[in-house]
DNA sequence: ACCCATTCTCAGGATACACTCAGATTTATA
DNA sequence: TATAAATCTGAGTGTATCCTGAGAATGGGT
C-alpha cells in the first residue's frame, strides 16, 4: 500500500465541524488503513481493538460516527452499537462484515440509517458509504443535492448510482462508477496507478495494475465519446481529470 | 411533472409538532430496534421495560401513542392501557402480541382507534400501522386523504390496501404490498436487498436475500405488465423504481 | 378436513461483469 | 530516426449476479 506517501486528497468537503470517526477492529492492519485512509480525506479519527475499548473512547471522543467490525474479541459489534444507543448517542454505525458470514446471522444492519460493507472492501466504497450514512443521519436539512459529485458537465448522483454528460445518461458498471467517482474527487490533480487501486479496488486484490488501464480505456469510450475528452493521461505518472488548457 | 415528490429513505419529519412515541417492551433488542427505526423516520422515542416504567415515564414524556406489547413482566400491556387512560392521556396504543396469542384476547383491542401488530413483525408494516393509528385519533383533519403513496400512474392506498396502476386495480399478496410501499416511499433511490430485507421482511428472517429477487419478480409481472416498466435493477447495487430515464 | 393463496427454496439459464493477455500504438529520449 | 518503455485497446475467459419457473412447506378460511 502506497498510503503513507500520499498527500491529502480533497480538503474541501469540510463545513463547519470535522467528523469525528470511531475505527473498531482487531486487526491493526485494517483499522490503520482505514484510519489513514479517513485522516487523509479530512476526518477526525480513533480507533479501538475490542468493544470495551470501543465504548470507553467513544464516551470521551463522541463519535459522529463508528466503522465496527461486528466480529470483536470480547463482545460483538451489535452489542457495542445497542450499548451505545442506549446512552443517547445519536450515533451512525458502518458495519464491517466478512462475505461469508453475511448471509448467516446478519440482519437487521441497515435500520435507522446504518449500512455494511463486506470485506474485503474497496476505500472508495468504504468513504462513499461512510459519507452517504453522515449525510442520512445528520439529515436535518440535507438536500437530495448533495448526493450529486460534478466536475465540468459530469454529473455523478450517488443516490440513484445515475452518471450524465451534458444532460445524457450513461450506463456504467460497478467498478467503473467508482473510478470515476474516485477521479472526479481528485478532479485536476494527477492520481498514479497504484493510487488508483488501492481506493477503488479491494485491498486484497493482486492483480497487475494493468487493469487500472484497462478500466480507463472502458470509461474513455463511455465518458470521452463527448468533447472535449475529460481524461487524460500523465505519462509516467498516472491519470487526470481536467478541462483543456487554455493556453 | 412533479414526479419526485418523495425525499430521502423515509424521512418524514413531520411539520410543527414531532410526535412522541413510547415503546415498551422488556426485551431490549426489541425496543432498540424499534426505537431506532423510528427514531430515523423522524419521531421522538422513549423506551421503557415494565408496565411501572411505562407508565412513569408517560407522565412527563406524554407520548402520542404508545407501542406496547401485551406481555411484560410485571403486569400486562391491558392493565397499563387502562390505567393510563383512567389517568386522562388520550393516547392511541398499538399493541405487540406473540402470534400464539389467543384470539380471544386481541379482539377488543382496536376498538378506541388502536391496533396490534404480530411478533415478529416487519418495520415497513409497524411503522405503517403506527402512521395510521396517528392519523386515526389525532385527527387534526388538516388533510385525511393522505393515506394515499403515489408514483408515476401507480396508486398504493394505505388505508383500503389497493394498488392501481393507470386506474387498474392490480391484486397484490401482503409481502407483495409491503416491497413495493418501500420501493415507491424511496422511489428514484436505490435500495440494496440488504435494506429490502431488513424493512420489508419479518426481523427474525434468516433466509437468502435471494427471496427478494423472487418477489420482485413476481411484483414485476403484476405491475410492470404495463409500459412503461418502473422497476429496474442496478446490477451490483439493488432495485430502483424510476420511470424511463430522459436520455 | 380440505382447498387455495402465499411464502420460500432451489436450480438452470441468461447476462453482465471482472480480469488477463497480447498485439498495436504512442511517447520519451538517446 | 531508432529504440525501449509506457500506454491503449480488442478479444477471450471465467465468474458473479440476476431472473424465473417449478415445486415443497405453511397457513388461513370455509
Amino acid at each position: 500500500m502506497t498510503l503513507l506517501k500520499e498527500k491529502p486528497i480533497m480538503n474541501q468537503t469540510d463545513q463547519s465541524t470535522t467528523q469525528r470517526i470511531l475505527v473498531v477492529d482487531d486487526e491493526n492492519s485494517i483499522s490503520d488503513l482505514i484510519a489513514t485512509s479517513l485522516r487523509f480525506v479530512g476526518f477526525d479519527v480513533r480507533t479501538a481493538a475490542t468493544g470495551s475499548e470501543a465504548l470507553r473512547i467513544a464516551e470521551e471522543f463522541k463519535p459522529h460516527a463508528l466503522i465496527l467490525d461486528v466480529m470483536l474479541p470480547d463482545q460483538n459489534g451489535f452489542e457495542v452499537c445497542r450499548q451505545l444507543r442506549q446512552d443517547g448517542h445519536s450515533v451512525g454505525v458502518l458495519f464491517l462484515t466478512a462475505k461469508d458470514t453475511v448471509e448467516d446471522k446478519i440482519t437487521g444492519l441497515t435500520i435507522g440509517g446504518d449500512d455494511y460493507v463486506t470485506k474485503p472492501f474497496s476505500l472508495e466504497e468504504l468513504v462513499a458509504r461512510l459519507r452517504a450514512l453522515l449525510r442520512r443521519i445528520g439529515a436535518t436539512t440535507a438536500e437530495s443535492d448533495d448526493e450529486k459529485v460534478r466536475f465540468a458537465d459530469l454529473e455523478l448522483d450517488e443516490a440513484t448510482h445515475e452518471v450524465r454528460r451534458a444532460g445524457n445518461l450513461i450506463d456504467l458498471s460497478p467498478t467503473e462508477f467508482l473510478l470515476l467517482r474516485y477521479l472526479m474527487i481528485n478532479a485536476d490533480r494527477v492520481v498514479s496507478k497504484s493510487q488508483i487501486l488501492d481506493h477503488v479496488w479491494q485491498y486484497d486484490f493482486r492483480g497487475d495494475a494493468g487493469i487500472v488501464e484497462t478500466y480507463i480505456s472502458y470509461l474513455r469510450k463511455k465518458i470521452d465519446s463527448y468533447e472535449p475528452a475529460l481524461i487524460h493521461t500523465v505519462r509516467g505518472v498516472g491519470y487526470r481529470l481536467r478541462l483543456p488548457a487554455r493556453k
